[in-house]
DNA sequence: GCTCTTTCGCTACGAGTCGTAGCGTAACTC
DNA sequence: GAGTTACGCTACGACTCGTAGCGAAAGAGC
């Protein structure tokens, strides 16, 4: 929820909130349900470029302006309606980080695949570059959150030893951060550019042959910073 | 000129064309030029989304319809603007495999931190997910004619002795191949990741240790491969 | 020169979308 | 019950799209 223009839907409230809750006619939370359902729909079948603010409105049977009062325009209500599918990624451990990564990679692959995704991530980048809130939200709802799977597969690494362990001091944690940034920068880019713009199929094979090469390369990295 | 509808701006003929000329008005290169100006500069100041056809018109000082001539849309349009700014990139030899790969990351960070291409290429790979058409043009309008560049410092590097020569047969021509595909999509997507998606600089910096990265990564694939 | 062919600029148009305003009604809090 | 907010609906001006039709311009071929 993070196009959301004003807050509280119906639902339960948290902390003081219940106390300082405001008056009137509570948001219907069926109807955002309904109406990021509906987003997702159209994306399927008409792509980013042909949906409108009129067609998600007619399918989520709410009116136009209801929309409009919960989200700025179109960018907001799309980021909102896919960002929740990046949360279902999650990292399964395999017993080694050569299947971990495989694992992640295949995926992320996997839902790059579902045409609602694909369309809408590339298209809502693509109008970030040039809206300055637009790319916080992205940075918010679906980067950040992402990188947790990096963190994670990076520290069951190092407890398997596969990796050496961090650094001490601020100065450790900076450059692990910074490689979890790289790393993450690397995987997440290359599965994208190779589903999306080269437009060639993110196989097992190809995941074995990227994994293998970031592999190589994560070691040697870490064995000299 | 990947979107051009029929063809034969003014111009030199090649071969037995002169022949076959086609009679009539030739169309005026100038408009062409002053078009994809046009668009590029649009692009600057509004944006992939609120970029207009009858707004780019007015820019090159032609009319709508003649934009419609020789464009069928606006994807199309705003490819073939771009697609040419792809061509500048080149790979000067600066000695090293890893000097080579630095400075190709900072010449694509730096094409792609202008606000045009930005904007344009993410929106129209956004757009070639529901238009098979256009994502072909994609493919031969940028992505297979930046391989020369990876295919280029290939070369370079086995003929340093810095990467073992590829295998004979088509065997060997088919793995090479493989490779070429890989590591393409790996410099360019993590350039574009961090640049456009994780919405962080691409300096030196980083330049060095991702290229560090890679080439850790490439002795370790092409010695098993 | 002349004719033929194609492109060009221009105007006008119906269709579709945008985002908002206004109104009466529904739902919930105190 | 009073107060407050959300909702559905209609209508609207502004804008964009992509096309059609016209006369004029620019070159090719004779």
């Amino acid at each position: 929820m993070v196009g959301r223009m004003q807050c509280s839907p119906t639902g339960p409230r948290k902390g003081r909130a219940r106390l300082t809750g405001r008056t009137g006619r509570p948001r219907s939370a069926a109807a955002d349900a309904a109406i990021l359902e509906a987003t997702r729909a159209a994306l399927v079948e008409l792509g980013w470029g042909k949906l409108t603010m009129g067609d998600v409105a007619a399918r989520a049977k709410v009116a136009k302006t209801t929309l409009y009062r919960r989200w700025a325009g179109k960018n907001e209500l799309v980021l909102d309606a896919v960002a929740v599918l990046f949360d279902e990624l999650e990292l399964p451990d395999r017993g080694s980080l050569k299947d971990d990564i495989e694992g992640v990679v295949l995926q992320f692959a996997a839902l790059l695949a579902r045409p609602e995704t694909k369309t809408a991530l590339m298209a809502v980048v693509a109008e970030s570059t040039t809206d300055d809130a637009l790319r916080t939200r992205i940075r918010e709802a679906v980067v950040e959150r992402q990188k947790r799977l990096v963190v994670q597969g990076r520290q069951r690494a190092q407890r398997r030893g596969e990796l050496p362990p961090d650094g001490g001091g601020p100065e450790g944690a900076a450059a692990a951060a910074r490689s979890v940034d790289l790393i993450f920068d690397v995987i997440a880019g290359a599965v994208v550019h190779r589903a999306l713009v080269s437009g060639e199929p993110v196989d097992a094979a190809w995941a074995a042959r990227f994994t293998t090469l970031l592999l190589a390369g994560l070691r040697g990295l870490e064995s000299r910073d």
